[in-house]
DNA sequence: ATACATATATGAAACATTTCACGAAACACT
DNA sequence: AGTGTTTCGTGAAATGTTTCATATATGTAT
């Protein structure tokens, strides 16, 4: 450990460099400033170990260098890697990342939006899912996966097209009966135009389909139950499903399992997401994936750049097939 | 969105309430104050819909309300669910999470602890694993998995009751010829203890048992080359393996069952950790797992405390079993 | 009723930075 | 040489808190 009395402030720099403050200052903020003072001051900063302090340039220009991260949490592997990507390109960037989480409470959900507003943050990116947030108009904010207001712009996947590419996989790999099956949030978001590509394929193609959607609050008892009536002899009704996570598409395939149901001979399963399987390389399921890495990276981007360019509304960037061992 | 001019400040509070700066200022930190003034401050404060400036006042007063937690990702579920606990927690206590990721890259790890000194935040929690960190001696910090230096306290697992106890479950469960499988980092860190304990059970009760410690950078490659030298006509030499991580298990697992030996039939195995089964109950295989939650919590008081109580210098928290099908 | 001790509200100073109006110096042009 | 213009360094003001020395009010004892 380093013994530590006092950091150097940006005055101590000015003194030792024979310089002014105002100099010092424009000299750490990129405004030029006569090559000569610039050395000076730089030696002088580089000799006494001189670091901006955060604090006192947050509270004179509003400039923080910190941008808030929003998710439900940090388990997921969805959120956690989306969180964890942030965290790389924000530090790559200069910025340093508050993260809150809100396990899906609409009213945690708005508890951080203010306590992260109130901290001055430059900048907000948030998957939330209540659907009346009280946003402040002056920070920039970008939300993922849900369209909430037509000022504030959301990054997602292409959800549709997602839909669609699962089902010209399905029945590219010979499926004729497709089934859709997910759970569906009442707050409507992005993740709710999968069954609509889906179905849109299907109708196009003049594929034989059926979408199943359940609410959230019933749950996997009703998916459980919409399986056990397509079971008829022990034979499933269908050969083909988009499920709309990987994470229902592992609970579905376990069911089905114990039914003697076997993938990907009897069923094949798609689901979306792009779950990488842990301790491997392959995913879970075969399953659409979404760029988590390009999101992050266009969030932070729009979000940097918010005055600047005209800013898009919504922004959905391309999803990609990844195989796995539940299709033929 | 609500429309927002300015936000208000503890002067216009002080104006509204008819009171001074030092009262209000004296409210807000819980100082004790005449009844009659705290509620003419309140009331003041929630009509103008007042919140702390945190910039302010950790520029004036060096408390920032925040902690930064640094972990080399926010992938591996191992970080992630220490790191969403930890985000919980110090919400509760009415903290921010500041979250910075390493990569286990030595540099960037000084990088952070650096970044986030300079930020005076009021604690740092970090797994870090660069053997010659530079630390200041001001600012709270509690460490985890590794005792670095003498002045920082450390919360751990008790990997050394963890691995005796991994032992002595495999003998439990029928196992006489035991084996410990482990990647080690040049490093030195509280998981080192797991071998230290498995061996110890094993010496005690006078079990057949073989340590085999790899160094990281041989990685896995080196583990399959053991294991199949442990293979002779088709059957492996162990009945019980000890994996140091339950991520390792799983690919020392995939790699035995690709040489036709089963789990649990032939060989038992345990790993450490307890990372849970995405999308199920349970666990990838029979588990110790570490308590995160109690490690969050204790990490976490510590900080909060560092000064008041006599800190402990290192602290383990109890380590429990956790049955899967990868044991009889 | 006076003096003294105690409790508590007050307001200015300090925290480390950015910004801005000002002035000095350098330069070009007539 | 004198004037006008531009460039750029300077130092004071401002940011919103907390803290501390001071002032005021309250209560007790003589």
């Amino acid at each position: 450990m380093s013994k530590t009395n006092k950091l150097p402030t940006m005055k101590d720099v000015a003194v030792a460099a024979g310089v002014s403050l105002g100099t010092v200052s424009k000299v750490f903020n990129g405004i030029p400033v006569g090559a000569e003072y610039k050395n000076k001051v730089d030696a002088a900063a580089k000799m006494l170990g001189y670091q901006v302090n955060e604090y006192a340039r947050g509270l004179r220009a509003s400039k923080t260098n910190t941008i808030a991260v929003i998710v439900p949490n940090v388990i997921h592997p969805f959120y956690s890697t989306l969180a964890d990507m942030c965290c790389n390109k924000l530090s790559e960037k200069g910025y340093r990342m508050l993260l809150a989480t809100t396990s899906f409470d609409p009213q945690t959900e708005q508890q951080c939006i203010d306590m992260v507003q109130q901290n001055k943050v430059d900048g907000i990116i948030a998957i939330t899912y209540n659907p009346e947030l009280d946003v402040k108009e002056d920070i920039p904010f970008v939300i993922i996966d849900r369209k909430f207001h037509h000022r504030v712009p959301c990054v997602s996947s292409d959800n549709y097209a997602g839909g669609q590419l699962a089902a010209e996989k399905l029945v590219e790999k010979g499926c004729s009966n497709l089934l859709f099956l997910g759970i569906s949030s009442h707050v409507p978001g992005e993740a709710d135009k999968r069954n609509l590509g889906f179905a849109s394929y299907c109708q196009t193609n003049n594929i034989k389909h059926t979408i199943h959607r359940v609410w959230d609050e019933d749950g996997f008892d009703d998916i459980k139950a919409f399986i056990d009536s397509s079971i008829k002899n022990g034979k499933f009704a269908y050969d083909g499903i988009f499920v709309s996570t990987d994470m229902l598409a592992i609970q579905v395939m376990d069911y089905l399992k114990k039914h003697d149901i076997s993938i990907p001979e009897d069923v094949q399963v798609i689901g979306f997401d792009g779950i990488p399987k842990f301790g491997f390389d392959g995913y879970y399921c075969s399953t659409i994936k979404q760029p988590l890495d390009k999101m992050a990276a266009t969030a932070i981007d729009i979000l940097l750049n918010q005055e600047i360019n005209s800013t898009p509304s919504l922004v959905c960037l391309p999803v990609e097939y990844c195989e796995g061992d539940t299709t033929k």
